[in-house]
DNA sequence: GTGGCAAGAGTGTTGAACAATCTTTTCTTG
DNA sequence: CAAGAAAAGATTGTTCAACACTCTTGCCAC
């Protein structure tokens, strides 16, 4: 399986710190932290088997990337998305990724990407797998990103993914939340290899405006 | 005076290692550390007169934002922008700042940070103080930036000029370098003041690509 | 001269200790 | 009994010293 991901990571040291960080990372995605939860550096520290000081370098990372807050003298605290963030994000992202396909030049070598996310999301919604399906949704928007060459771009995609699937967490029904993107993004990559970069930029921003409204009134829905 | 750059700050916690780095980056960008140079943890931590595990904490919080680099068991170096990284940061620019501004309401409140900074840029003009115009053009850029009313945007943009700020300071002739861009700059605010966000957007992408020319020819000469 | 080996220097990580701050409990006082 | 102040407790912020690990340097044998 080729992973679009792999093409920015966040940020791969050898370090123990990097590690831990890692392993934080994945627990907030996978959903096993919850927003608002205080992480305390000694109980933290204890389970992952590491010190405070190295743990407290890994809270730091993660703090950058918008995945922790840091209260002083309080404590660090898992990001509650709000509305707000939410509204952010897309806003950044059709920014972004409109732009990165419709200005892209024709075969760019990241399309490969946007092809293998496109056919793992198709293989996991056959089995059912709705996370997988999210995730690989997500890799497709990293490859359209990386339509831009820009590493630096990259790099905010991959800290505002992370945001969002923290979102996304708070959902329950991912089908419902997900399974009407993987058609849509075969679209636009139909339209994108068609050589006709301005349609499917349009159909990216309705894609976004779309799945924004989705999401917006999900997590309203739930709050209540 | 106002500055622009009050909308958006990198990081302002209370808490000594946010001092440390946030000296550490006025340092970088006043060009006291001098790129490709390491930053031992222990003269470091001396100079600045706090802790290694601080100062480490600081260094990862300013690798994160791209200022400096880590070598495994080597040390942290100030980061070597290289032409790749301008030419990155550049493309970043024009699709962010063009978007914001082609997009921006009319009388949007960021749009008094503009013209703040466009005073502030011909005021030190006239006292021949180049670097400070450098500084109130890079905040014209800023408030630009703020006109999408993007959080993560202005905390993206605040990165990428501090990291071109690195390459500036490489480049002798500051006068050079920033002079013309002051009255690029109140034209610029005056088309968007006058209700015409196309044209603005249209001078700002002119005024970006005639910027990075200049700026990667300076940075070719220099080298050699 | 080349290969490897030992010493040195620097970073990576840990644990304990203390200071600073917030929270909670308890005690005083009206 | 209620309200506020003082004290105790808990958690974070910071420092220090020590050691493990890795890279570099220079020496020595061959």
């Amino acid at each position: 399986m080729v992973r679009a991901s792999e093409k920015a990571p966040i940020e791969t040291g050898p370090g123990l710190a990097d590690q831990t960080a890692e392993r934080i990372r994945q627990s907030l995605i996978a959903g096993k932290l919850v927003p608002g939860q205080q992480l305390s550096e000694a109980s933290v520290s204890n389970s992952l088997d590491v010190s405070r000081n190295t743990l407290r370098e890994a809270f730091r990372m993660l703090t950058h990337e918008g995945l922790l807050t840091q209260k002083p003298y309080r404590g660090v605290f898992v990001v509650v998305p709000s509305m707000a963030s939410i509204v952010d994000i897309y806003r950044v992202r059709r920014m972004i990724e409109c732009q990165a396909i419709g200005h892209a030049p024709p075969k760019h070598p990241a399309s490969r990407f946007m092809r293998a996310a496109v056919e793992e999301a198709q293989l996991k919604r056959e089995a059912d797998d709705w996370p997988a399906v999210g995730t690989a949704n997500m890799d497709f928007h990293a490859a359209v990103v990386a339509l831009a060459d820009s590493e630096r771009l990259d790099r905010l995609y991959a800290n505002i993914s992370a945001e969002l699937r923290l979102a996304f967490g708070l959902l329950d029904d991912a089908e419902y939340l997900h399974r009407p993107y993987v058609d849509l993004n075969a679209q636009i990559l139909a339209l994108y290899e068609n050589d006709d970069p301005g349609a499917a930029a349009q159909a990216l921003e309705d894609y976004l405006v779309l799945s924004e409204r989705t999401v917006l009134a999900s997590y309203a829905r739930n709050l209540a």
